[in-house]
Parts: structure tokens; sequence; C-alpha cells
DNA sequence: CTTGACTCTCCCCCAACGGGAGGAACTATA
DNA sequence: TATAGTTCCTCCCGTTGGGGGAGAGTCAAG
């Protein structure tokens, strides 16, 4: 029988932690001296303490590891932490090479402005139109009149709070004459489809996305960072780009206010 | 100027985060109404948040980026996160591998009464004797007699508590007969060297230990069980094997009881 | 008998928020 | 304008796996 501190030293373990492992129900000392609460461990403990040290090692949480010490279904558990170890051996490699990334781009001293970040773009329901147009010039004038046309003709319908109002890109390449560009904007509910505007649900996915500050005519900029950190970081696009329009003609007179998200959904590469 | 709820939505963040960020010093709302103490966010502020969650994203704590966004040492921080980063994916890859062996172990249904656990063996002073000794049995009889000399000519040396007294194998190999071993016996300060006894310290090292419980001449199954867990897990042994006695023929008269943690220094495989 | 070493319980601390209570304020509708 | 529903505020507690320390009781040796 040994007293904490001399099981201590032996397992290379410190009392706190024992007298965690106790309270937690995990390691109970063999004999506790009900005169003076002193807590009193066997050498046949250590095999236990052992199996504990070993699960901590695997990264099995406390909970976990009283499961597995009462024999519950421990197969399962196994699995589980596997591929939660997965998930965190992935989520580092990522990390990585962001920051490599991140050390690459500080060397070459560009694109500083844009930062990129991974988010869960919500599902929504929007109305949408996909349309062939000339270039960027006609565009902006295009979209008022679609919002027009549905404010007018579908009663009940009305943008979301905040607006979400973005533009699919539908092309294989970025093109600057002739692009196949969709408008889309969120809605609160779902209308007729008729004169081209269709509604539909967009399922919520997984994007990156940067903020572009400044008029539209320097998207490219943007688009050429978000491309190449997709490429460097091994994602891979998985649906067409959106832009995001937040400021804009309608509330900032100075082109350089306009701020636009592009959003970019996204996958890991196999 | 978004309340917060509205400018939660548009950076999708949620507003105990904003709260949180408010409160750290990270993102100061533009405009606090001192009526009401409502935050008041503007679009130029999602350029920091962006910044803000893609630093996070990379793992930096809310201190490191409150000093990166202060402009102190960003080099050097990033220096230190790679660091910090790379140290995980390594622990991580280290508990995929050991997980794996688990399964392993669990499926062939062998070895499970041994538990491989990493520790880090501290710093001490030991008295040590190095022989070669005709085999297993004419070594337990040798040991007591170095204790006893080193008892009766040494005043003031003291075994340590708990006793940590040990053989290093120094053959290259497992051998039965014509062993080369060293006894060491942690002591509490150093002594003469005279009569083949030479005392010196043994630096901290980091190991692997499994416990075996029951006669030394099941000491082999310990042993292959560990070095297989040393290959399967991409680690390489640094340093000679220690056997660390906890219950022997001196407090357990039944063989069965008796206690030994072996002891191999490793690292990991370059 | 005293002194130092050991042990006990109890409480607070960490990071980055999430959940919820209780209350004030804003906004839309009747 | 009254009211109801929503949004916002602050404050407090919870999370994990222990670490640090206070204050008090206990043990072993000289």
């Amino acid at each position: 029988m040994y007293k904490i501190g001399l099981f201590s030293k032996i397992s290379k373990t410190t009392i706190k932690t024992l007298r965690y492992y106790d309270k937690e129900g995990l390691l109970k000392p063999e004999k506790i001296d009900r005169a003076n609460n002193y807590r009193y461990y066997t050498t046949d403990q250590l095999f236990v303490l052992h199996r504990i040290i070993s699960l901590r090692q695997i990264g099995f949480s406390i909970q976990e590891i009283r499961n597995i010490l009462a024999g519950q279904n421990e197969d399962q558990m196994i699995l589980q932490r596997k591929k939660e170890i997965e998930a965190l051996l992935s989520q580092s490699s990522d990390q990585l090479s962001r920051i490599n990334q991140y050390i690459l781009e500080k060397k070459e001293g560009v694109m500083l402005q844009y930062q990129a970040v991974i988010k869960d773009l919500p599902e929504c329901i929007v109305y949408s139109k996909r349309m062939r147009i000339p270039g960027y010039d006609s565009y902006f004038q295009i979209i008022p009149e679609i919002g027009a046309k549905v404010a007018a003709t579908k009663p009940g319908i009305e943008c979301t709070v905040p607006a979400y109002c973005f533009n699919i890109y539908h092309d294989k390449e970025y093109k600057e004459k002739d692009i196949d560009v969709e408008y889309c904007e969120a809605v609160n509910q779902f209308g007729k489809n008729e004169d081209g505007i269709i509604f539909k649900k967009i399922p919520s996915v997984k994007a990156v996305s940067t903020l572009h500050k400044g008029p539209y005519k320097n998207l490219g900029l943007a688009y050429s960072f978000i491309f190449r950190w997709i490429e460097e970081n091994s994602y891979e696009i998985s649906e067409p780009p959106r832009e995001s329009y937040i400021d804009g003609i309608w509330n900032k007179e100075n082109e350089a206010d306009w701020l636009t998200e592009i959003q970019i959904p996204i996958r890991k590469k196999a």
C-alpha cells in the first residue's frame, strides 16, 4: 500500500491527476483511511492506471475511458475516436497549408488586402434569372428591372434581411463579354415561375469567401487571389462562383466604397 | 450602421462571438449608443472581422490575434504557430498509428494484457556496475551483494524513495547467456568510484514503458510486445532498454505477483 | 515535543465561447 | 397610442483536464 505521493512517483503521474481520477471514478484507491481520508494504492492499480494513461495518450476523454473500462461498446468508441483523430489530422494539415500560404504571401508582399475565410453558406430560397449578357455594364441595368418586376408581380414575396443577392457565373472561365450569368436574390418564400424567373431552394454549402472593396473592374484581383488560394490549399471548386453585393451603387456613391463578397463553393481534393 | 443581429447575419458570425470579440478588444463596434448600449457595426469592420476569422481558422488564439492586429512581431508569431501546428500534426498522426495498432491487437485477440505508455523518465543519480554474467539465474544473486557492498562502504549514500533499481541491457540482441548487463540503483548523491562501482548522472529521457506481471522467464512476451509496438508506431530505440523492478522476491513470495516495468528510451523516426 | 514533510478539502483559474435568465428597448401592427 | 413580438443588453454558469494555492489536519523523525 502506497500513499498518494509515493504512488505518484512510481507511476509518474501527478497527485492532482490521481485525485482527479478518483473524483471522476476512473481509479479509486484500493483503500481510503476513514480516519484521515488518506488514499492508499497498490501496485495492482498500476495496471489500471497504465491503461488509463495509454487511452489518454490516444486522446480519449475521461468519460470515454470510463465507458471503456466499464466494458461498454468499446469497439464503437474506438472507431469513433479514430474518425476524430483523422478529422484533427486533416484540420492540422489544412492549417499547415494555410499558414504556409500565408507566409508565402507575406514574402511576396502582395495580396495582403485579401483574406480567405471558409464559411458555411446556409440554405436559402431565391428567385433567379439566368441570362447571357454582352458585358458587365449592361448587366447592372438589368438587375433593377428584374427586382422591380418581381416586386410588382409577386405579392407577398419579400427579400430577406439582410439582402443576399448574388450572381452565379456559369462560364467555365473568366469572361468579360457574352457572360452566362444567373442572378439570384434570396426571398422569404416560393413564388410562381414565369418570364424566365425561377424560384428554387439553394442548398447549404461550404465555401471559401473573400471580400473585395472597390470598383467591379478590379474584381479580377480578388478572383486571382482566391483561385490561387484554392489551388495552394488543395481544395477544388464544387459549384460555380457567386458574387454577393454588400455595398454598391444603391447605397454608396463612391465606387471605392463598394463592397463585394466572392463565395466559391469548395470541397477538399480527394 | 448595422445592429449586431444584422451584422452577425452578414458576417455569418454569432452574436455571442461578436460580443466576446468586443469584450476582448479584438473588434470594437464602430459606435455604441450610450443611451441603450446597442452596438453598431459598419461594413468596413467586415474586413477586420474577416481577418480575425481567417486567423482563427489557422488556429491563432485571441491573444495572438490581438498582437498581430496591433502589428507586434507578427513574423515571429507566425513561425511559432507553424511549429505548434506541426507538433499537433505529429501528435495526431501518432495517435492514429497507435489506435490502428490498438485495433489490430484487438483483432488478433492477443497481448491485451500489455499497455504501452510514453513517459518522461526524470534525471537521476545512480551507482552502477556493469558486468558480464553467465545467465539470468546467477544474476539475481549478484545484485544483493552489490547493494550490501555499497551500503557498507559508502556512508551517507541512500537509495531513493521509491526505489528505482534497474538493469540496462547492452547487448545488441536478446540473450539468455553471457549477458552484458549494467545494474543501476538510484541514490541521493554521488559517491566514490571503486571496485567497478561507478556513480553517474542518468539524464532524463523519453521512453515507452510497459508493465509485466509474473515471473521473469515470461519477460520475453513483454519485450516482443513492446518491440513490435515501437516498430509499428514509427519510433526507434535511442538507448539500451531498462528493466525496473517494482515488486519481486523481496516483498512478494509468489512469482505470479512480481511486477516489472520495461522502459525503452525512444525517439521518433526521422 | 517540535519541526518539517505529507495529505486532505475547497476554491479559483485556464479558452473561446454557448445557453439561458431577467430586464430594457425597439418596431410593427391594431 | 396601446400592445405584442422581436431584438438587444448585462450577468452568470457551463464546458476539459487538471494546475495553483490556501488553510488545516496528520505523520515520521530527531
